[in-house]
RNA sequence: GUGGGCGUGGCGAAGUGGUUAACGCACCGGAUUGUGGCUCCGGCACUCGUGGGUUCGAUCCCCAUCGCUCACCCCA
C-alpha cells in the first residue's frame, strides 16, 4: 500500500497514457492553426473575481466547485473552474482589441474544479478550446461549431450528435424569463425542491429537469427558443442555414442551457453516449457581454471547450490507439569491468549521431541483458566483453535475425545508422 | 452534499470462522562455458485498506473510518 496517494480527482498520467495525451494536444494544435487560430496561454489561477463576474456568481461553478484560496498577500484567487474568462481578461488587460479582429485564439490546460469525481469528472482536468472575440456574424459561429466538429472527426470519433440551441440575448431572456414565471406560477408548490430554487435563479433549467419535466404545465411553457427576439431569431436562423451548407448534422434543443452565465444566443454541445452519464464530449456558444463586463469595449465572442479526458474516453470506447512508443535502434551491453568504459564510449557516440540508444546498467549476465534488449525492442544490441575491448570492437548482434557481426568500435556509428536509417 | 458497489502479494483474481491464504501475469534465478523472445524447474505475502468490537479463535460477522469507483446534481 503506498503510503502518499495522490488527491482526490486527480489523475498520475503515465508514460503510455502520455502517447494518447500527446497524440490528441498535438493534432489539436495542428487543426486549430490550418483553421488560423494562435495560441494564447493564461495563468492558471486568476484574481477571484474574474471568475465571479465573467463566469456568473449564481453558477454552480462559483457557488461551490471552485478552489479559491488567499494568498500570502491576502489576495483572494482562484484555480481556473474554465478558460474563457481567463482569456478574456488577457484580451481586455493586453489590449488585443487594439489588433485585427476577430481575435482567433486557442488553449490547451488543465482547469479545476472541486466536484465529487465519477467517470468523465475530475478536480483537476484539462480543456482545449478556441475563442474567436471581434464578431458576431453568424458565419463565426459555423465556423466555431465546424471546428469542433472537424476536432472530434480527426481524432477518429464520429458517433456524436450536435445540440443546438440559442438562449437569446438580455433583452429576449429577461422578457422571456417574466412569461415563463407567470406560466409556471400556479404550479410552483408542485414542483421539487430543486426546481423550487430554481425559480428565481435559474427558471430555464426547470424546463428539462427530470422530475418535472413531464409536467403538463412545464411541457407547455413558453422556451426561449420561441421566444427570441428578431434579432436573435435572425442570427439563429443564420447559424442554422451556415451549419446547412456545410452538410453539419444537428438537433434543436430548445432546453439545452448552459450552466455559464456569459452565455448568449448560440449555444452548443457536442454529446458521446459512450462515455458514461457524463457525455458532453464538447461545449460552448456564444458569449457577447462577457469583454464589457471584465472591462473592454463591447466586443462580442464565441467558443468552445473540450473536456480531453472525455475525449480519451470515447476514443478508447472506440479502440482508437495512437501511434505505440518508439523504439530503441541500440541497446549497449557491457559484460564485465573492463567493458564499461567503452559502453560508455559507444552509447556517447550513438547519441552524438542522433541514433536512439540505451544501454543496459543492471550488471546482469548477458542473457539477461539480451532479454532486457529483447524486452524494449531494441533493433541492434552491442555486445562488448573482454574479447572486444581487447580487439578493439564491438559484436552488433540483429535482434530480429539474430545475425551478428564484429565491427571495429569506430565502424559502430556507421553501422547501426547504416542499416536504420536513422542518422541524423 | 446524497446514494449504490468495492478495497487480498507489482498487476489481475479465488477463498474459508480455526494448523503452512489458491491460481494467472509480471519480476528474479536456473536448465553446459558470453547469447533473447518458446518450454521446463525454482524463488518472490513484517499488518488480507485502517481502527475498534463479537468470539476460545477472524481475511472472512458487526461498527466506525479512510480510499477507490459508479450514479444524482451540474458540467468538459
Amino acid at each position: 500500500m503506498a503510503e502518499y496517494a495522490k488527491p482526490r480527482g486527480t489523475a498520475d498520467i503515465l508514460p503510455d497514457d502520455a502517447l494518447e495525451w500527446q497524440f490528441v494536444e498535438k493534432t489539436a494544435q495542428q487543426l486549430f492553426e490550418s483553421y488560423q487560430y494562435r495560441e494564447i496561454r493564461t495563468p492558471i489561477f486568476e484574481h477571484t473575481e474574474i471568475f465571479e463576474r465573467g463566469v456568473g456568481d449564481t453558477t454552480d461553478i462559483v457557488t461551490r466547485e471552485m478552489y479559491t484560496f488567499t494568498d500570502r498577500g491576502g489576495r483572494s484567487v482562484t484555480l481556473r473552474p474554465e478558460g474563457t474568462a481567463g482569456v478574456a481578461r488577457a484580451f481586455v488587460e493586453n489590449r488585443l482589441y487594439g489588433g485585427p479582429l476577430p481575435a482567433k485564439l486557442y488553449y490547451n490546460g488543465p482547469m479545476f474544479r472541486y466536484e465529487t469525481p465519477q467517470a468523465g469528472r475530475y478536480r483537476q482536468f484539462y480543456h482545449y478550446g478556441v475563442e474567436v472575440i471581434g464578431t458576431d456574424d453568424p458565419r463565426s459561429d459555423a465556423e466555431v461549431i465546424e471546428v469542433a466538429d472537424r476536432l472530434l472527426r480527426t481524432m477518429g470519433i464520429e458517433s456524436f450528435g450536435l445540440e443546438l440551441n440559442s438562449v437569446g440575448c438580455p433583452v429576449c431572456r429577461a422578457d422571456h424569463k417574466v412569461r415563463l414565471l407567470e406560466h409556471l406560477e400556479p404550479v410552483r408548490q408542485d414542483l421539487c425542491t430543486d426546481c423550487q430554487e430554481r425559480f428565481e435563479k435559474n427558471p430555464l433549467r426547470i424546463l428539462d429537469c427530470k422530475k418535472d419535466g413531464n409536467n403538463p404545465t412545464v411541457l407547455s411553457a413558453p422556451t426561449i427558443t420561441d421566444s427570441l427576439c428578431d434579432s436573435c431569431a435572425g442570427h439563429f436562423a443564420a447559424v442554422k442555414m451556415y451549419l446547412d451548407a456545410m452538410a453539419i448534422p444537428y438537433q434543436v434543443v430548445k432546453t439545452m442551457v448552459r450552466g455559464l452565465d456569459y452565455y448568449t444566443q448560440t449555444a452548443f454541445e457536442f454529446v458521446e453516449s459512450s462515455i458514461g452519464a457524463q457525455s458532453t464530449i464538447l461545449g460552448g456558444g456564444r458569449y457577447n457581454g462577457l469583454i464589457r463586463m471584465l472591462g473592454g469595449p463591447d466586443l462580442p465572442g464565441i467558443g468552445f471547450a473540450g473536456g480531453i479526458e472525455r475525449l480519451l474516453l470515447a476514443r478508447a470506447a472506440h479502440g482508437l490507439k495512437s501511434a505505440p512508443q518508439n523504439h530503441p535502434d541500440a541497446y549497449v551491453i557491457a559484460l564485465g569491468e573492463a567493458a564499461r568504459e567503452a559502453s560508455v564510449r559507444v552509447l556517447y557516440a550513438l547519441r552524438q549521431a542522433g541514433i536512439s540508444a540505451d544501454a543496459d546498467y543492471s550488471g546482469h549476465g548477458l542473457k539477461a541483458q539480451l532479454k532486457a534488449a529483447d524486452r524494449v525492442g531494441a533493433t541492434f544490441a552491442l555486445l562488448i566483453g573482454d574479447d572486444e575491448v581487447k580487439s578493439g570492437t564491438v559484436a552488433v548482434r540483429n535482434m530480429a535475425t539474430k545475425e551478428q557481426t564484429s565491427v571495429n568500435e569506430t565502424a559502430v556509428v556507421a553501422t547501426i545508422a547504416e542499416h536504420t536509417g536513422r542518422q541524423g
